[in-house]
DNA sequence: GTCTATATAATGATAGAC
DNA sequence: GTCTATCATTATATAGAC
């Protein structure tokens, strides 16, 4: 029973036009970028004309907006049933909207790359959540936090989202493909040593606070 | 004597065109993306006519090439004079490394979300270098790592790029540009403590990564 | 070395038939 | 709802003058 790509369980050739045009919209922003992604190119995705793209959704600009609202839709359905489903109270609010974003991280990162407002407030969002762990998680620990918490949150989440953003280069260097569930499941485990251990002593990040000050900061491009 | 933007020194209006024309095109590489990048702009940037652009590189896929080249050039110039250098054997070479590419860091991480082949090769040598780095820390712990080092080297590193990656939203929640000096002092303060404080506890990790055998692994876009 | 003018290709937008 | 055909725009590539 091999059934090809599904989109909520169902077959991608059961969804309407307007969805297929959607789902197939999805791929080729995720893939390629808003810019580079060709309305000719999705509508062949879809198995449609082109022209039917507009008949739907207008403009290119007005399909994306369609795709963005309902990625956002989605996860938030999805954060909703896992909530409820609420099995998974271990690590609080970060770790469900995490399992919510997983299937659509892709499209999220490379939607914040492509500067896509509607997607933009998801980034926000995902600091919000994030912030009572960083929260928690500094109860732990003796020494103060030398930058506040909102700044730390967002800055792990800027990195958290590198990973779906290079997934072309880190697949090559770990020899396999960080989507597939092998590649998912090394990247977690990954994740969850990293976030588990100090990579730098107290002293040495320490030494390396004062040589701030002394170094030259260059800006940057 | 504010004397406007510089290259290594010199002011730009003082480099040849073909120098004005590189370092045009890699300011609208890194801010809009190869594709978004027009020869048109980067030509007016440079304060030349469209058609120098062609005289000099042939055509846009070699200019990027020749800016790709530039970058790697110049970060490789930059880790050898730091090396010399060689005050701050503080963090090892993994910071060395840092410092050299920083200010291409930007152009660095785009060029790889933009598959540029020539810039990919530097991604490889990031992991290289960072994991001695992930060794060094590995002496400090308890527990075995669950992941090997290059894994960990290579998530970590697609973490670090994904900074400059969403500069413009860390930049809008943090409310303070993170290219500027304020803004990178800031991200520097808040990778180092970051970095040498665990964010899980081990307990935590464990249990989650016995949750992870339990759950659903989706393939995500 | 540098510019202007033009050719060509790709793409988003549009109109109208079925 | 869906398709085919066409238009308009934009960007790259090219040629040739100065």
């Amino acid at each position: 029973m091999s059934v090809g790509r599904t989109f909520r369980g169902t077959p991608l050739d059961d969804l309407t036009a307007r969805a297929r045009i959607r789902e197939a919209a999805r791929e080729q922003f995720t893939e390629h970028g808003f810019e580079r992604a060709t309305i000719r190119g999705i509508a062949a995705a879809a198995g449609v004309s082109p022209g039917l793209v507009r008949h739907h959704f207008g403009s290119k600009q007005e399909l994306r907006d369609a795709v963005d609202a309902h990625v956002l839709q989605e996860i938030h359905r999805l954060g909703a049933e896992i909530a409820r489903d609420g099995d998974r109270g271990d690590l609080g609010p970060s770790i469900v909207s995490r399992t919510a974003i997983r299937p659509y991280q892709g499209y999220l990162a490379r939607a914040l790359v492509d500067r896509s407002p509607i997607i933009a407030t998801m980034f926000d969002q995902l600091v919000d959540v994030t912030e009572p762990w960083i929260a928690w998680a500094d109860a732990d620990r003796g020494d103060p936090p030398v930058v506040d918490r909102r700044t730390r949150a967002a800055v792990l989440n800027a990195m958290a989202l590198g990973v779906p953003l290079l997934h072309a280069h880190l697949s090559r260097v770990l020899g396999v493909d960080v989507f597939s569930p092998e590649g998912d499941r090394l990247i977690a485990l990954a994740l969850l040593d990293l976030y588990s251990h100090a990579l730098l002593s107290p002293e040495l990040a320490a030494s390396a606070r004062a040589g701030l000050e002394a170094g030259t900061p260059e800006p940057a491009g």
